[in-house]
DNA sequence: GAATTAATTGAACGTTCGTTTTATTATCAC
DNA sequence: GTGATAATAAAACGAACGTTCAATTAATTC
């Protein structure tokens, strides 16, 4: 046999990342075979590079795409707003409806980066940091600003990140808590890890709307 | 030839643990052949065979001994004291310590989960869990006694020991922050992020107090 | 110093891996 | 309908994998 009836490329594509987003996050990349993608797929492992030449061009085009998603959708979610205490907060949101919504292409992301080659592995932390340096950028100003209590802006930062992004190894949809009662449970650990002054409630109040308003839409 | 001059089974055990454990850090699990393995030993591939059945025996050995460390480690340094601020300082510094200390293990521990069976994982994650509802106990304790603000001790001791652990990503021993200086800064975030009441200053100098003497100790 | 045990080598086994090549069929443009 | 092209199958490639086995030598025991 040979082309079979109804075959076609873009949806054999998006058949080939999603399987194999679903693989990689499950088995792990060096675990995941390409004939085990392939049979996922329905197609022989032969037919899977028509679209990828190599397995790590695989790996490094799931993982560039969930970086540029992660980027525009911070992009589309950075407020107008100038305070800190907003930003702040409209980051940690995003991250975490980012991180919960795309749980299987984070876990790729995060895990398989040692399998990239050098240069590969440059391109994807080089993303990486320019998505972190807006956190440290917000924790700067608050703390120059005075409604944060930050003594380390980088280290915050990273403890941030790690605290946040965590979300994705415990949680799971449908279980105990909604994905808004997580968020907002981790908005007000964060406000209180960076010390946010919420002495003229007017800051802190916006902060709190804020974070339902987005809620509401995450669901 | 067969057996060399000098050999050793004790040391040789010994040095097949300590080149597991760095090499399947760098490379994970899947990647790591058994020959690379026995190269970097400076023995032939059969040789393993003789103190692990398999490589699967060998993974789970380093796991288990890892997660017997971490439990043992708190063992000895949980203190005395009831209060649930020193208790928490207490725990926050042996993890930070432990985990800076044992990175490479740690990395394996954290991220080779899946390779192993189902029965072996069951008991790496019964030690992981009673090693974790020491932290929550001391959140619930804290919580009860109105010393600690905590919405959810569960999700609060996750977030932390996400925070905590993260600390191994990026940490590297002689860099711009010293173990110390790291433990102090994730120490305060801590007792900030669970709302720690310091209007009593007693409470917060003795934890402050303490962190400086464990800190002295760690290095 | 002979017998026993411990430690290791070297070669081999069958399997699976990522990948390539060639042939074949479906689809589409004209 | 015919020719071009897109999409796949089937088979094969050499290399590497985890593991086993028999042979061999060092260390230990008596």
């Amino acid at each position: 046999m040979a082309r079979t009836t109804g075959s076609d490329g873009e949806k054999t594509e998006a058949a080939v990342r999603e399987a194999a987003v679903n693989l990689i996050a499950r088995l792990g990349y060096e675990a995941m075979s390409m004939r085990q993608l392939a049979a996922e797929v329905g197609v022989q492992a032969a037919a899977l590079y028509r679209y990828f030449p190599t397995k790590e061009d695989l790996l490094f085009t799931l993982m560039r795409e969930h970086m540029e998603g992660l980027i525009e959708a911070w992009d589309a979610a950075r407020p107008a707003a100038t305070d800190p205490a907003t930003r702040l907060a409209a980051y940690v949101e995003n991250h975490i409806a980012f991180h919960i919504e795309r749980r299987h292409s984070t876990h790729v992301s995060n895990m398989e980066l040692r399998s990239l080659s050098h240069d590969r592995l440059t391109q994807i932390l080089r993303m990486r940091t320019a998505y972190e340096k807006e956190l440290r950028a917000i924790l700067r100003d608050g703390a120059e600003a005075g409604v944060f209590n930050v003594e380390d802006t980088g280290l915050t930062a990273m403890a941030l990140i790690q605290m946040m992004t965590g979300v994705i190894v415990w949680f799971r949809p449908g279980e105990r808590l909604s994905i808004s009662e997580v968020t907002a449970t981790y908005l007000s650990m964060t406000m209180r890890l960076v010390g946010a002054t919420h002495g003229a409630t007017t800051t802190y109040g916006a902060v709190r709307a804020f974070g339902r308003a987005k809620d509401a839409v995450a669901l």
